[in-house]
DNA sequence: ACCGTAACACTAACTGTTAGGATTTCAAAA
DNA sequence: TTTTGAAATCCTAACAGTTAGTGTTACGGT
């Protein structure tokens, strides 16, 4: 095979560790906008085009952490425990990813992205990607067609659920909130979309693939 | 009053409209990507600070139609005919929205919008805009706290029945199937929020301002 | 030991955007 | 009418993110 050792993928994983700490240690040090990439590629000691080999751009350095976040979510969805309902298994994994960007070490970051108009641009367009990957894992586990309306409606919602937890002053109660409303919207859809039967235990999992 | 003539105010919204067609007819002709603001300064007869005296940034000079949108979205929440019920309202104006975009002279126009990543992400960061004006309108027609959840909640699932009917192959279909999604949405949450005799025959207009 | 290639560096540009400062043009006060 | 203040525009130059072009090095498989 062709994947043994790898002393390679650690250098390249070093470097951009690297870059992404200097680039973070920068950042809240002397504030996003007032330090430049060529900043960053000076602090972590390599060349500006060599960040941009890493990252797609600067904004993209302040999200490095965030990016299982789709895996989450898709994760949420196929690979729940047997009967349990789709909605509780999606409220759970949103409140965990909540508390985990409220919490006391990532205030301060996220405190940052709150501030910079072009972090919240960025942060919202991540996350209407995130929505397109959820809608497609849901669709895939009822086994419906990719641009099913309702699947792709509730994967929005579930997204929506997070932001406006991240923008309001008690977060996990909204979390709650937002998901009451979102399960009375998937009642009034699912009917038409899965069979009565797998709505009612909602064990909708082994999908035909 | 100091505003009866108005030579100066008519000669810059002409400078503003001379920019605006100069870069849609340039944008449409060779690509967004392939149109610098220098093209369109030059093609405008206008310095490149002028165009941005104008405008906010590229950007901007696409979405200059898009303009009362969000003036749209508040006017079909105060100012509906009385003992209309909010949500075929809202929906109602959605729906003209969505028409007005997928008409067949402004197709390319979202065609090109569609194609070009960084302006996908410029019109969905206003329509965040647009959902918190929204949602500020609803909070202050039920007289409520301007953070209320459920209005914010609301504010932001019409916003995506907007965008989710864009991007569908049959749109108008698309609003009124997440309209019905949000409505079981609206009536989970707002027993709690406005007086039952009020959501009955949902006569809350003339709210206490 | 050799070779292909992936990672990285260096340079130089392109593009959106802004600051600084001059100049014109209008509108209203004097 | 003349003056004056402000708004709109222009010009130049620069800054910052991003990319292309082109080597150079170091690894990994042969």
């Amino acid at each position: 095979m062709t994947v043994p050792t790898g002393r390679r993928e650690r250098k390249k994983a070093a470097t951009r560790q690297k870059i992404a700490d200097a680039a973070l240690r920068l950042f809240m040090e002397r504030g996003y906008d007032a330090v430049g990439i060529r900043d960053v590629a000076a602090e972590a000691d390599v060349a500006v085009t060599t960040v941009f080999a890493h990252f797609a751009g600067k904004e993209a350095l302040v999200f490095d952490q965030d990016e299982n976040f789709e895996q989450r979510l898709v994760q949420a969805v196929h690979g729940r425990a047997p009967h349990e309902p789709l909605m509780p298994a999606l409220r759970r994994e949103i409140h965990a990813l909540v508390r985990h960007c409220t919490s006391e070490d990532a205030a301060p970051l996220w405190r940052m992205i709150d501030e910079v108009p072009a972090l919240r641009a960025y942060e919202e367009s991540m996350r209407l990607r995130h929505a397109r990957a959820l809608a497609a894992a849901l669709t895939a586990h009822f086994g419906l067609p990719p641009e099913t309306t309702a699947c792709r409606t509730i994967a929005r919602f579930a997204i929506d659920a997070f932001s406006l937890a991240r923008e309001s002053t008690d977060p996990e109660a909204t979390v709650d909130e937002v998901f009451e409303m979102i399960e009375a919207a998937w009642e009034t859809a699912a009917p038409s979309l899965v069979r009565p039967a797998a709505i009612a235990e909602d064990h909708a999992d082994s999908a035909p693939s």
